[in-house]
RNA sequence: GCCCGGGUGGCGUAACUGGUAGCCGCGGGGGGCUUAAACCCCCCUGGCCCCUCGGGGCCGUGUGGGUUCGAAUCCCACCCCGGGCACCA
């Protein structure tokens, strides 16, 4: 490039523009704007630091889209926030002993220069924070709501202890391996007293209103299997010569009762004590003492062998069925959380009851009739009732209905849904999160801080000890309060709530940030709600995407949100990983990287391209930064048309038929690309681009040159197709051509007439293989396809002076000779 | 084990409803510009074979079958990779 040229220089122009978008308000938007409105969202990061790729993918994506549709006139809501409580920074406090709230509003800070550096375009007027007490105050005011409506609530349970963290895990929070997510200790089980939100109340309208959700089906598909819906019914068996008791069964196959040979409670069952003959007392409590310290990691790799999983009770409950006592056993591998804690075991029908009832030696009955070839041993599938008395010869769905009936009628069972999906336990034993706002009294119980005395807010002066423990618990100022029922000494809850809680809510409050009134008005969301696009990574897509549509239902039903708003998002697109070296990119597996380095060495503009060309937006990928170098390369290439540096000749004339298409090519690449941003195919739309301006340089070059007028308006369309992709090289080169500022112009509209070809490459096969291609009048019709196909000298070769015995004809596209 | 995705050149990918497989880019090769290099511009680039150098033939989308005039695309079976769930009664 020689002195006098205008060099492509992105370190110069970018940041120049950033600051006019951000200045100038390009992006804000009002609650009454008059134009169509649509709602943008990605999901917002936690503060981690600087930018990363993951977020740069996620941001680019929303951020193009938030361009796309402010082009097409819409009032887009791109608002921006961050999830700002949580373990990263409490656990660097308690490294430093600092306070989490500098160093967490530090790395706030790091990562909103990222996203300015990046071009994305928010209205940052409506930033939230998680930790920022105005959002506390109306988290925890949520929280009295559900308080109030009995959807939060307190009780003793078996929780997830990590032993690192000092905190309870939600179930979700533990791996398959029974390890802590964060720390990677081993979870162990205790009993603690924690607060829950009643997410099983929505488990059935969680479950109904994912098919209406236009999201991926495989995200649709792991809610559905997170939720776990199964139907069945539970009875009752009496406990053989005990008048007073029975034991509570869930089976989903209640027409296999005939072949019930024993049950099976789980070890914290309380019925076991009493279940329990006094001659096996000792083995069964040395039993349930044992699987109790197991870790979870042991109790849920025992694949070994079954006989050392179960314990028999001495007791014997009546199948009522069949009227014959059967023993009961406990077994590690029945939950006491699921169903009923007991269960029948049919080992005719069950692979696992199969198994213990081999180990233990118990009788095996089968009630469903296998297939005649079947060597397996439980059998699951279809067949009719055998053994079964009056179920006998029914299929296994009449044979349900019917059992189900018998035990209605007779008063010792129903027919029951039961769900996988448990409540959630949001009590979270930290410091750097959302205080429960609730107090101890020991006269009045659990008393809910009043709402004028919101936001509970932690201190500021306290010590982080390095067990980790939260030092809310040793701080008197925080601990001791009135109470403020009955004025006595009262004792505040230290317990934090899940992050998950914050990010439950968040979308709503963009809607109306700064109310200090209530959370969010419903004016404001009925506006705006439901998200029209949402974006995120997949690996949200079961606990916080559950959680969030369980907030909204709940706060619609309470009169929070309006009541129409059943669903927070009502499209979803999840982009894929990046991967590095086969491995998730994270910071602790130390292989994050960032984008600084390529915003200067090639730019904002050409990372975004190349994000957008890499290969499809919901695939994962493998980071490798060959491409960029490509981007910005292309992007060079654009500047030298945009500039008039190009080599070639320009010329003024009138349009030749050479001009008229190159001008057609123009409304195809308009009509390719418009296309391609609402399929999410950014790749082919980046393709498309690229041969386009390959094209203008070939016209450029060509003999007869450019006519100035057709590539002026070639080089326009494509600043304004490419600005929601690479916001400032376009916005720079429209400025200087045109003026004004690019990001408000209209979207450009393909002419159809324009869009058309004139001539076609026909392909002629014989027997199916391509023999010849001859350019043919896109109009051409069927005998004039053939007689120009017959006419080809490769073809005839082909045909050897044979007659087709059959045609096959596609005109224009495709004739096939068939000998 | 069950449920989803996905296997296409050296690499990332494209081919929208079955109709030219490999667009675009990376990498590689060649040429131009330059005193030289970088940048930039142009051309070539799936494999094998033939060739009169213009071209021609065969093979080719994980494997094996099938449907069809025609299959990367649809069907069956299998192999491999990624993800989710996993004692859920």
């Amino acid at each position: 490039m020689d002195d006098e040229g205008q060099p492509y220089e992105p370190a110069v122009i970018e940041p120049r523009w950033q600051a006019r978008w951000r200045d100038e308000g390009t992006y804000e938007v009002d609650n009454d704007d008059p134009r169509p409105k649509s709602y943008v969202l990605c999901m917002y990061p936690y503060p981690s630091g600087a930018a990363h790729m993951g977020h740069v993918r996620n941001y680019t994506f929303g951020d193009l889209l938030v361009r796309y549709r402010t082009m097409n006139g819409q009032a887009v809501l791109s608002p921006i926030g961050f999830d700002s409580f949580g373990l990263p920074a409490e656990n660097a406090a308690i490294k430093t002993g600092e306070h989490p709230r500098p160093f967490t509003e530090a790395k706030i800070e790091e990562l909103t220069s990222s996203l300015l550096r990046l071009g994305a375009s928010y209205d940052w007027r409506r930033v939230i924070k998680s930790h920022d007490p105005s959002y506390i105050r109306w988290t925890q005011w949520i929280f009295l709501q559900f308080l109030k409506a009995g959807l939060a609530y307190r009780a003793e349970a078996p929780v997830n202890w990590c032993p690192g963290c000092q905190t309870v895990l939600a179930n979700e929070q533990v791996l398959a391996d029974g390890t802590c997510e964060r720390s990677g200790d081993l979870v162990q089980r205790k009993n603690l007293e924690q607060w829950f939100f009643r997410i099983t109340d929505y488990a059935q309208q969680l479950l109904d209103d994912i098919d209406d959700l236009d999201w991926p089906e495989r995200v649709k598909t792991m809610q559905r299997n997170w939720i776990g819906r199964s139907e069945g019914a539970t009875f009752h068996l009496p406990v053989a010569e005990r008048e007073d008791l029975s034991l509570e069964v869930f089976t989903t196959r209640p027409d296999t009762s005939f072949g019930m040979t024993y049950a099976v409670v789980a070890p914290e069952h309380p019925i076991v004590a009493e279940l329990t003959a006094d001659d096996r007392r000792a083995e069964v409590e040395a039993f349930v003492a044992h699987v109790t310290g197991e870790s979870e990691l042991e109790r849920l790799s025992s694949e070994g062998p079954l006989d050392k999983r179960g314990v028999f009770t001495g007791a014997h409950v009546v199948n009522p069925f069949t009227g014959d006592p059967i023993p009961v056993y406990l077994a590690d591998y029945v939950l006491a959380t699921y169903g009923t804690g007991a269960i029948m075991a049919v080992p005719g029908q069950d692979q696992r009851d199969w198994d213990f009832a081999k180990a233990y030696d118990l009788p095996v009955v089968r009630t469903v009739l296998p297939p005649e070839d079947f060597d397996g041993e439980a059998y699951t599938g279809e067949g009719p009732a055998i053994n079964s008395e009056w179920l006998d010869g029914l299929g296994v769905a009449d044979a349900k209905a019917k059992a189900i009936e018998w035990l209605e009628a007779k008063g010792i069972g129903e027919r029951t849904v039961q769900y996988r999906l448990r409540d959630w336990l949001l009590s979270r034993q930290r410091f750097w999160g959302c205080p429960i706002p609730v107090i101890f009294c020991d006269d009045c119980g659990i008393v809910p801080v009043p709402e004028a005395d919101l936001p509970v807010v932690a201190p500021d002066d306290v010590e982080f000890l390095p067990t980790g423990e939260s030092p809310l618990n040793h701080h008197a100022g925080f601990l001791n309060v009135t109470c403020p029922a009955c004025g006595g000494p009262g004792r505040r809850e230290t317990d934090t709530m899940d992050t998950f809680v914050d990010s439950s809510w968040y979308f709503l409050r963009f809607a109306d940030p700064t109310d200090d009134e209530a959370p969010f008005s419903l004016e404001a969301v009925a506006e705006w709600l439901p998200v029209d696009q949402y974006i995120g990574g997949v690996e949200h897509a079961i606990l916080h995407l559950m959680y969030a549509r369980f907030f909204t239902k709940a706060l619609a039903d309470l009169g929070v949100a309006p009541k129409e708003l059943r669903e927070p998002f009502a499209r979803l697109f999840t982009q894929g990983m990046i991967r590095k070296d086969g491995m998730k990119m994270s910071k602790s597996k130390g292989n994050l990287v960032t984008p600084e380095e390529y915003f200067e060495r090639f730019g904002a503009d050409a990372l975004r391209l190349f994000h957008f060309f890499v290969g499809p937006p919901q695939d994962d990928m493998d980071w490798h930064d060959a491409g960029i170098e490509g981007s910005h390369r292309f992007l060079g290439r654009l500047w030298r048309l945009g500039v008039g540096e190009a080599p070639g000749t320009v010329v003024d004339r009138e349009a030749t038929p050479a001009d008229v298409e190159q001008d057609r090519s123009r409304h195809r690449l308009i009509q390719r690309v418009t296309d391609g941003y609402e399929r999410w195919s950014y790749n082919t739309s980046v393709s498309a681009f690229m041969e386009f301006t390959n094209g203008l340089y070939h016209y450029l070059q060509s003999e007869d040159g450019a006519r100035r007028e057709t590539l002026d308006a070639a080089v326009d369309s494509v600043l304004l197709l490419m600005a929601p992709m690479a916001p400032h090289i376009t916005a720079e080169l429209w400025e200087r051509r045109r003026g004004g500022h690019i990001h408000t112009e209209p979207w450009p509209v393909a002419d159809p007439a324009m869009t058309t070809v004139a001539t076609v490459t026909m392909i002629v096969q014989v027997n199916g293989k391509v023999r010849d291609r001859i350019e043919v009048d896109a109009g051409i019709g069927d005998d004039d396809a053939v007689a120009t196909a017959l006419a080809s000298a490769k073809v005839q070769a082909h045909l050897n002076g044979g007659q087709p015995k059959k045609v096959i004809t596609r005109p224009p596209k495709l004739v096939n000779l068939v000998v």
